[in-house]
DNA sequence: GGCTTTTCTTATCTTTTGTTAACGTTTTGA
DNA sequence: TCAAAACGTTAACAAAAGATAAGAAAAGCC
């Protein structure tokens, strides 16, 4: 993708958390690196410092964690969305888990360092303060929903949860990462559409 | 507990999130509300708009979902944490969960709307758009973890994680909330604790 | 104090999931 | 292009969890 394309769309997508006057936006992107990640290479890996939050261009990634020489995923991001290991960005120790390409993603990423800038600029600090709560915030939702679907769900119904609100993640990842991403095994995944083929309620 | 006190301890919890000089304070302070909340009794209930945040003096609470007549306890809040139905709060749609006191419980509380005057007072703005940012950031990464020990850890774990980290929650909290917490029946919480009572692995 | 309700455990049975392995298909990468 | 790796399904068995019911202990309430 085109780098100023990139940008417009970047900043369209910003519009819910943070509008910025040209001049602001001039010194804003200032502050923007871009990264590319072949396909299967890593953003973070597990004991690396996460220095860097990324909106994806283009692309996907997922989160994992190894158990027992184990690969778990726990999570995806699609174009338009952030990507970073918050809880290591944000208390500054290392991540626990590897954030991996899924396909060839594009990347405008912007560093801790950075930030901390902007967020000391006067010219940006308020609007950076708002635009940093007003992200959170979306997440936190996202996230307390998922908690929530694990507490009072069963797979199969967390399983026809995601078929109803993201079918196209269906098309792009593969189904042993989505299982994961489910709670349960891929094994698991491959009987509940079965059962579901078989009898669909 | 004493209203001052309260107060003092409240801006002591706060300390991380945002430091307020005096007058800053005495303003902040002419925004918040207090409430009790009887044992039993419920902050908010599904259908309802949650129209403010609490900070826990004394007491304790619970969130819960009904599902086909059947309350499941997804999350806790004990003392010095806030407790809202934070979907319902940001987004102003009605909560879809309970949230009912564990015992008597004393709140600090601010509503939604003078929370607005506060973000659009200049003299508190900033401050105010901080602290709402490491707020969410705080609670992003304890979802982030709890998220992620649904996907990488059994039940058995999780149980010995959560004996390991806040061991006085079993001694305030009923066994059967617990379970639900954890993703599992209490049936289900009590056979893994006779498992671990025999073979102490 | 005595009765009711709540809480926790245990038992039984059913259902679901995990584990491991096998197999065919598709994708990947040298 | 061709061998290796990755992917999805299925089967068989073991382990765990859900559902239901029963009973004992503890807590709550006139």
């Amino acid at each position: 993708m085109q780098t100023s394309t990139a940008l417009e769309n970047f900043r369209k997508s910003l519009e819910p958390y943070a509008v910025f006057n040209e001049a602001e936006w001039i010194v804003f992107m200032q502050h923007l690196d871009f990264k590319k990640i072949k396909k299967k290479k890593h953003f973070i890996e597990p004991g690396q410092l996460c220095n860097e939050v990324g909106f994806i261009a283009t692309g996907s990634v997922r989160f994992y964690h190894v158990r027992d020489g184990e690969e778990i995923t726990g999570y995806f991001c699609l174009e338009n969305e952030f990507v970073s290991s918050y809880k290591s960005f944000l208390t500054r120790q290392p991540a626990t888990h590897y954030i991996q390409a899924l396909e060839d993603t594009e990347l405008i990423t912007f560093s801790y360092k950075n930030l901390q800038l902007m967020l000391n600029n006067p010219m940006l600090a308020y609007k950076m303060e708002r635009f940093g709560r007003l992200i959170a915030e979306y997440y936190l939702i996202c996230y307390e929903d998922r908690m929530t679907s694990f507490v009072t769900k069963t797979p199969e119904e967390r399983y026809l949860d995601l078929l109803s609100t993201s079918k196209d993640i269906f098309q792009r990842i593969p189904q042993h990462y989505i299982a994961n991403f489910l709670g349960i095994t891929p094994v698991s995944l491959s009987r509940i559409r079965r059962r579901i083929l078989v009898s669909p309620s």
